[in-house]
DNA sequence: TGTACATCAGTGAACGCGCGTTCACTGATGTAC
DNA sequence: TGTACATCAGTGAACGCGCGTTCACTGATGTAC
């Protein structure tokens, strides 16, 4: 029952429009290996589509909005990379979900190392990120607040000794308090920064190539301080 | 006792040479403010020198010397300022020397974020760092690593219970085994290298922008996560 | 089913700007006798 | 102390390349009657 707005036979047409689209991003996303997010250049994108430069204002409005297709797709490939991993594991073995997401994350930002420096590297230059990279952005650690979330209903907090957070913390955490589950304490809180810091702040310095020269074994090394992180967060004894 | 290749008398040329160089390459480090390490341009800082481009370079060989200068300059300023901070501690407090140079790293890295950009963030697409980086870059680590030494000969290890190390990991961290003294343990140099790369994993996020609308109080957040750190360190009770 | 019209894709030229680097040259500064 | 020569700083033009974006236009595809 097809509506006005929508007919039931889409035109070739908009079917070979919405083929070229991805194509471009695509084809965007490939070359930020060459120069990077600075370097992105709709003119070169053209050519490699053997097209002329202007004819990809027809799909894209401008380099911006380009760059800011390249960087919701990173962050949508990332947290999906991680949910496909974490729902694998049963509900109620937390240190294996955690695992799941962690090693997802590693492994997704080092299969895309160019991707991932576009989201978690330095800023770009004259570029503002709009609101629409938000939602994307919090899926991984929306999955890290879900496995919390969990560990409390099964007896975290009557189980790991509490770790006081001074007021000036309390106050620090404001804005992302209501984030998580009131029945998060403070303190888990406070660790579930923390574990998220060192997940990003690990695979950024493999990924920026700051573990040259000083750790062999990548995935060895990761598995080993994350399991030393989750049992900082009590998800293992 | 003037030798016979430096004469006691140094020309006004020569002074004149070594001071132009010198705004040089404090242009360049302002210029990083605007475009960032890609878009660092010989013709911008001649330009804001009021000379004409090509007279650059009889200061400077190119641009890609130019960066790596601003790159050792960068890695020298904050080991300088960490070692600074470190200094003034009285030796035998280890936890306030950790906290200096923790502190130091943080407050240089927010008032320099375009420097700190320029070592800790992305890549530079195209530019292969050069080996006269790795002293000036591992001026921070040293620091981390005296207080870890310091510790073991304050008698760490008796009163630290051992976390063990799995083989693999071992072998993963075969390559840094060497900067640290025997007397510092496996499970020790572990930590050491989880405190380093929390560290910056921190001072990452919080420039970068990744705790926007997350930690509003970046420095009392700050104090209380590497309190935390100190304490998995075993340097706080 | 056929025709008239509207929509869209893609072209090619242009605007105005940027860049790194080289090179022949002028004129000033430093050095050796 | 004065002169001759060598060294260096800075100029201006040029090479050859890149970029984002706009615009008038052609020709093909889709839509409504």
């Amino acid at each position: 029952m097809p509506s006005v707005e929508q007919p039931a036979h889409v035109s070739a047409r908009t079917r070979v429009r919405a083929e070229l689209t991805r194509e471009i991003v695509e084809t965007a996303r490939r070359q930020l290996a060459v120069g990077g997010a600075a370097g992105l250049s709709l003119r070169a994108v053209a050519r490699e589509l053997g097209m002329v430069s202007s004819a990809v204002y027809r799909y894209v409005p401008s380099r911006d909005d380009l760059l800011t297709r390249l960087i919701i797709e990173a962050y949508d490939a990332l947290g999906a990379a991680a949910e496909a991993a974490e729902v694998g594991v049963p509900r109620d073995d937390l240190l294996g979900r955690f695992r799941a997401i962690t090693r997802a994350v590693r492994g997704w930002a080092v299969a895309h190392p160019h991707e991932y420096a576009l989201v978690y590297g330095s800023p770009v230059p004259g570029y503002r990120a709009p609101e629409d990279t938000i939602g994307p952005a919090t899926r991984v650690p929306a999955l890290l607040i879900a496995v919390l979330a969990d560990a409390v209903a099964a007896g975290w907090t009557e189980r790991t000794p509490a770790v006081s957070v001074p007021k000036a913390v309390r106050r620090a955490i404001a804005p992302v308090r209501g984030s998580f589950p009131p029945q998060v304490t403070d303190d888990l809180l406070v660790r579930g920064l923390m574990a998220w810091t060192y997940l990003f702040g690990a695979v950024s310095f493999e990924v920026f190539g700051h573990r040259h020269n000083v750790v062999d074994d990548g995935a060895a090394f990761f598995d080993h301080e994350m399991a030393r992180i989750a049992t900082m967060l009590g998800l293992l004894t």
